[in-house]
DNA sequence: CTGTTAGCGCTTTCAG
DNA sequence: CTGAAAGCGCTAACAG
């Protein structure tokens, strides 16, 4: 029913052999061979059998790239950028192996789909949910994946950690590269051991961003500003959090700050909730911050039907720069994370096609960027 | 070094078969024995080898999403429906086989990641490329994916159309189901015939919704409106445009509509360029109506920048209703899909958890929106 | 440069 | 209900 190596083998007159090294294009083989392999191959329109060919090479060319929220774009962007480095055919390739010689890839006519050396760069949602992550990881180690790609912040729970630990030392020992992207290194702040699972860990400064923010806030003048942070437990969250409490510290604003802070998810509703219950607490709120664009959004939408104008009766701010935030209302000052560049980085250290940084670790970026939901305050 | 089923089976004093059996819970096993097999399975931390098993069985459980942007919410929400639907582990289970029975994954002690029966939802991001997309389901192709979910618009390219088809053709008869969500069935409109390649087509009323929406804003009294088309070539492009027209021609305003239309890309950069070329053809515009939300923002960039208030000087209408329509300038009128409905449902499909509509199509439904970003024109 | 020979780890008849 | 045996389709030494 469906072409096997050995049909084509057959009718290009070689050894199945052949055929797989053409295929791979990982071992010197004579242009004619080649030629009539490519044929028979065209001719059959013969598809490598993928799990045969991972069993037998005891590796795949699956590479997964975990999210936290697929319909965030903080997450589409990353995994977008990271896929385009490695999977999908369109990125720069390298030619595998031989010396000079033509792409084992090539369709016939210009159009077709054939894939050769390529990649399945793919992407997982977990939703946030340890459990997902755990299980997606196990099923990526289950296909032998070539790599994982972990973005997003991490659960800071104990034993969430261990088990994220032994997983991915079990991956890693099976040959799996791990990149994480947007997120620290496990044990935070360990450093990469010659043993470590990871390969890399590519992550945001989210602490200085943060801190920046804020700071950005007390140079106009507001003095009592309230923060919709995001969940509890999240890297993320805890390092944007601790960013902007330094800040109001070094300004001498700490007192009464767990007040003026209010939990919740990553969402629109959440800062939309938290705006109302801050405004309940402190109603002389002059600024508020939020752990993200997304919660700003929630936050703007609060606010404005309190009757409250924005930036004149209270500055609003986010974070990561998604592309919507210069359309809300008055545009959103945020902080940009190099979001484009950090997944396709991770992309290429997973692929090995770029050298991991010094240490393993990376710290990229973040950059307030001031705008107009963002003045001084009243008075 | 891994550990494989038959230490699993040796460790537990029964034969490989067993295990295997006991692994798919597609056969009757002794309590006793699977109490073992089980047990034996978690000292040793073992996770099935997923070529292998792909390889013997001619069937993989991987699902493939296809998608045109990953960075856009729209395909994000209707990824992540599916993906919910299908994988990671926190959908209703059927319990697989055998009468009563214990779920063969269990995780020890709550926790642990271990993955049975599950399948492995993954996207696969093309970029809106034909290549690419072509270059995906041959990959999937490759790893005998189980099933395969096209989301989105397709390219109305004839060549290109002839070459899905083959490859969906091809894809189906090696058993993998083939759905698709937002997107109308391959030659547009063919009848599902027995030898359909395609399970399904969930499509979306693009047609019906866009003339609704114009419907709108004709009632409410514009006349010279503009509209911001999608890239060409693609059905969805070519569907909301056509309800457009309807609308107006409906209304006697059908001459010189070219004039008005201007086409680009899903983004907002397009938005934004096309809304000065209209207003450049046409400064007495009192509306736009964009292809979609994203573009929406663009053009309410560009009117804004221009000096004119929304809707007060000109009227903006998006499509979609993504999270953030709400939170434009003023609350934007647009047309509301049901995303995640149509994702979550192609995902029960393709694993054949509900039944394909009668013909294998169905058209779901398109809301308009009317918000703050419509009003009378001026005068 | 090319052919031969063994498996990779699992599923699946076919017999008990 | 369980075991034995025969591959699934490909890659990777090893010889030529």
């Amino acid at each position: 029913m469906t072409v096997t190596l050995a049909d084509v083998a057959a009718r290009a007159r070689v050894s199945p052999a052949t055929v797989s090294r053409v295929l791979n294009g990982n071992y010197p083989v004579a242009a004619s061979t080649r030629e009539r392999v490519l044929r028979a191959v065209d001719e059959l329109d013969y598809v490598l059998n993928g799990p045969a060919s991972a069993l037998a090479a005891a590796t795949s060319d699956l590479v997964g790239i975990l999210v936290n929220d697929i319909a965030d774009p903080f997450f589409g962007i990353m995994a977008g950028a990271a896929q385009t480095e490695i999977g999908g055919g369109d990125g720069p390739r390298t030619a595998a192996g031989a010396p000079g010689s033509a792409d084992p890839v090539r369709g016939q006519g210009g159009r077709s789909g054939r894939a050769g050396g390529e990649k399945l760069a793919v992407v997982c949602n977990t939703g946030g949910s340890p459990e997902r992550e755990l299980t997606y990881l196990t099923l990526l180690q289950r296909q032998r994946a070539a790599a994982v790609l972990i973005t997003g912040g991490a659960l800071e729970d104990p034993e969430h950690i261990a088990a994220m630990t032994a997983k991915l030392a079990r991956l890693a020992q099976a040959g799996t590269r791990v990149v994480l992207c947007g997120r620290p290194p496990l044990p935070d702040g360990l450093p990469a051991a010659e043993n470590d699972p990871i390969l890399a860990a590519l992550t945001f400064d989210n602490r200085g961003g943060a801190r920046r923010l804020t700071d950005h806030l007390l140079a106009l003048g507001h003095r009592r500003i309230g923060y919709v942070a995001g969940p509890t437990g999240r890297t993320t969250t805890r390092h944007r959090l601790e960013g902007h409490r330094r800040a109001l510290a070094a300004a001498g604003i700490a007192s009464g700050q767990d007040r003026l802070t209010v939990h919740g998810p990553y969402t629109r509703a959440s800062g939309y909730a938290a705006t109302l219950e801050l405004l309940r607490r402190e109603p002389l709120l002059t600024a508020v911050v939020a752990a993200n664009d997304t919660v700003a959004l929630g936050v703007c939408a609060a606010l404005r039907e309190q009757g409250l104008r924005i930036p004149d009766d209270v500055s609003v701010a986010g974070f990561d720069d998604l592309p919507f935030a210069l359309d809300v209302g008055p545009a959103l000052t945020t902080v940009r994370l190099p979001l484009v560049e950090a997944g396709a980085r991770a992309g290429r250290i997973a692929l090995g096609r770029e050298p991991a940084p010094d240490g393993g670790i990376a710290t990229m970026g973040a950059t307030v960027l001031p705008r107009a939901s963002t003045a001084p305050p009243r008075g």
